[in-house]
DNA sequence: CGTGAGTTTGACCAGATGGTCAAATCAAGA
DNA sequence: TCTTGATTTGACCATCTGGTCAAACTCACG
């Protein structure tokens, strides 16, 4: 194992491609489903070199899930209480959907994660991602007690945002083999926006 | 392997224990993560045992799927033409919502297979999955240009039933640690139901 | 009962897989 | 250049896992 002072250069460019390889296995096989051989040859490294750098297959995953979980709360956490409701929240989900087209992998990561019981990130649910999502349901109530957005139910409206958004990345081999050539957010994006205009509006 | 005629009582028993474990085991641990000792302990068999009744574990997981596809697509193949637009898209809904909530299983052994690509049902997304799906938008699409709902992308609108309604199934550990003791589809509902109301009304 | 088909199992096997280790190789500063 | 710590690897191991098989056992029925 690299000793624990100032990362060397090849050890930044080895973890780095590791956690790329992990990401890209992971999300494709689910945790069980990876193997480490697989990992390691995706990385350009041999198995005893990969897990020179980390210490069992399970450290890698965690490292990937909670180095990605930032990145995937980032548009929840940017969702400003003194901005424009409507705006705020078509923003947030426009985020969510370019995340949907651009970070593919990392929502099908979490995906497998979560479709199997959340076995390694329950705790991060119960505390960070609840913390952060009563916070911002507290925005929206705030709103709909102003009238300025329908009154809705704040969780299943934060719910409904994930699914939908969620849903193109996750389930992206059934949305294409039913749209066929047609790309899934070419329609999605307006049909979201619309949805969400609609439903929002007092 | 048991013979080719009529069941016995023990080959009913045992094959419906096997796909209930099975369905227990897969969903919960993906094909990947699925033992077939596992199954066998949970269907009160030995592993050779249940090798008798099934072939390969390949082969449960194929009976499985073929088995349930008809009972998930069963709602959406009742989705009637003749019957009042709004009414009907609304009992689709309602339906699925109902089997989120009493085959989450189900829903999760489907989210499994999906999120990794469909390795083993991709032909039956590209075909039966799609036949059906098109002959329903068609039905919408009519709708649509009588102006009885909304002009919306008809495939779009499925993927959102979809989504929103598998949504709690499929990722129920996240809503439940989101939500604490309040239950999800008490709040779902009549939050989904007012969502297509506002996004179907013209 | 007796008998043949249907059912069950202990023992076993081959390959996959996560992980270890000592030895070899490499890189960078003195 | 030399040395020392960082990096890499081939060989290896224990365990897990899907699957096989022959032998034993059970059941239904004449």
């Amino acid at each position: 194992m690299p000793k624990d002072r100032a990362p060397t250069r090849i050890q930044k460019k080895n973890r780095a491609a590791i956690l790329e390889a992990a990401l890209n296995v992971f999300s494709a096989h689910g945790f069980r489903g990876a193997t480490v051989d697989q990992i390691a040859t995706e990385a350009g490294l041999s198995k005893p070199n990969l897990l020179y750098y980390f210490p069992s297959k399970e450290a890698i995953h965690t490292a990937l899930l909670s180095g990605l979980l930032e990145t995937w709360l980032a548009p929840l956490h940017d969702l400003d209480a003194d901005g424009d409701p409507m705006e705020e929240i078509l923003a947030y989900i426009r985020r969510k959907l370019e995340m949907s087209r651009d970070l593919p992998r990392e929502s099908r990561l979490f995906a497998n994660e979560l479709v199997q019981g959340a076995p390694r990130i329950h705790a991060s649910l119960s505390n960070d991602l609840k913390t952060l999502v009563d916070e911002k349901t507290a925005i929206l109530t705030q709103w709909m007690d102003e009238g300025k957005i329908a009154r809705l139910h704040p969780h299943h409206l934060i719910f409904s945002i994930w699914a939908l958004t969620q849903h193109y990345a996750d389930f992206d081999v059934q949305v294409r083999a039913i749209l066929g050539d047609e790309d899934p957010f070419e329609g999605a994006e307006p049909f979201i926006d619309t949805l969400y205009r609609k439903l929002l509006t007092p």
